[in-house]
DNA sequence: GATGAATGAGCATTCATTCAT
DNA sequence: GATGAATGAATGCTCATTCAT
């Protein structure tokens, strides 16, 4: 692994873990196998390593997600994909997960260099407009929709990880809920 | 304003703005009007204010959601008041609501002194687990449709704030909202 | 007991067990049994009670040693008096001893309040001038013989508490030390 | 002189002069010519710095001592020579004398990582048992004459720095005392 | 590019002392 | 005389950042 990336593995879970401020550069660097201030060398500065942390993340989560999704085809199939794949992903990156939630909660979450996410151009936010054009969707504010779905699959999750399951019985939740979400949007 | 209630209520403001880590004791001191030593006569270290403010925040929402609620009578008339009730709460407490999320996604929130909330002891999983005996709601474990509610509250908060519309709309967009999760969960 | 000596016994041992620095003045009103300012209106400061409390042991101490003494005619017997005084008051006053070497290998024992004991006034060395103008002592600096003479009920002191044993032995020991001292000491 | 030795020598006077408690780590680093942070890269605490001061004194003191006594054959000569550079050493490291009083009467003596001397390979002790062994000495616990040995080198000492004299004078004085001594414990 | 010793601003916390009640 | 809340100067220690090697 190569530098850069290996100093950001080790920070996300010891910020995880600790807290940004609970964290020092100097435990970073140093559980990272390099020296001090070496890692100055590829993070200028610990805000800059942290936000570069963020952005890291959600690259990761956001091809992940586009790759599973496919074809974009405005279908409840596509939903439904999304559906679990924003699911997995969570399940499967926990603390990653755990990450994004620490740093939105934090004033970091303010910094100029963060990744911008333009809702307009979430593949979400698109199937769902279009889903509502098409008549396949309620006539309801496509953002609105776009938050219930997100908390939906957010709430599906807290209940996961909070009570452990099967994988199997975790499936039949998952294809469960998002059933009754779908009746819930459906037109 | 007793002193310590001031104390509380320049941190919660100075913690949201700035993150636990940037706001030093002794600018809380300084803007509650004590000198920095007098802090500490009210709370012993940082970490107990920190975590004061927390239960303090939290003991105030429950007793405002609890008094809203009235009777327990096991009804959708009984979801929906908590319904709402919970997302006023939010709307017209929103510093609380970020220190919440803040405290949540940090070390403190595994501090010992923390309220615990006990999930079988709420009001609103209690009205599920009766609801679902009474057949009024799906047979689905009572823990995932509590976390759904919570999340669809959540869900619809962050799309107004996000979206500040009139007080009519809001009231409008929230009970349609209401209705949506109503019909996802009763049987 | 009076409120003051309360606080000296308080504080005697506080310090000898904390420190001076270990020790608040907190701590001294709160297990003497008074309110934080009490304490002040008997000792106006940290450094004069500290001060007081060493001038109250060895007033103490010294009272004890003159009224051991008795008479004070110019023999062996006055001699051994002394000496089983010394060593009987530092035996029985562990703390007080204790305290009076913190004190005197502190910047305190600079301080302009201490009291200051006259060599040339104290009995054990005006007992010395007179036993060698008696040629009764070897003639050597009276301040030399004092000194030695104190460093051997130390050098003892020190011996029996690191070596505790029965009364007797004690005792024995003691007369023991003291003969051969005289053996040094006298022409 | 390496740095953890400069801040050593430093500490060490200001410690003596004003007390473990008057004397600011930052007072210590800016006289020692470091910043505030790097004294503490060299000593974690104070109190490692004020333990390892006591351990540095020690060492070099047993060293001074144990060179000067040079072969170990029990003899009284063997005895004159511990006693003289006992004292040497006091007189020529006043401050390392202060220091180990103050240090030993304050509850940083009380430290794990200081240096413990156990008396039984304490190079004088064994001497004194063998000597005791072969009726050179008078049959007395050893470490009782040990504890008079110390306390007569301590005796001599206070009295020579309270009455400032000559060389020479100090000389005769120190064979003459070491000669009471020695009558007072040989067989 | 890598190192790690040095830096010094910054902060949480302590505590002797005051004074209004 | 007694109280104890309030004070604020003082200090040990941390840690992001720098830079000479």
């Amino acid at each position: 692994m190569k530098k850069d990336e290996q100093i950001i593995q080790t920070a996300l879970k010891l910020f995880v873990d600790n807290g940004f401020h609970g964290t020092a550069t100097s435990k970073i660097a140093q559980e990272s196998g390099v020296a001090n201030g070496t890692l100055f060398n590829y993070f200028a500065t610990k805000e800059i390593l942290i936000v570069s942390i963020h952005n890291s993340i959600t690259k990761k989560m956001d091809d992940f997600i586009m790759e599973s999704l496919g074809t974009k085809s405005v279908s409840k199939e596509s939903f439904r994909k999304l559906f679990l794949a924003s699911l997995d992903w969570n399940l499967n990156n926990r603390l990653e997960f755990q990450y994004l939630q620490q740093f939105n909660s934090s004033p970091y979450s303010k910094s100029l260099m963060a990744r911008i996410l333009n809702i307009n151009e979430h593949p979400l936010y698109v199937l769902i407009k279009n889903g509502i054009d098409l008549v396949l969707l309620k006539p309801m504010p496509p953002a609105l929709i776009f938050s219930l779905f997100t908390s939906q699959v957010n709430g599906l999750f807290y209940y996961l990880i909070a009570n452990e399951t099967s994988v199997e019985n975790t499936k039949n939740l998952t294809e469960q809920t998002f059933d009754l979400f779908w009746n819930m949007i459906e037109d």
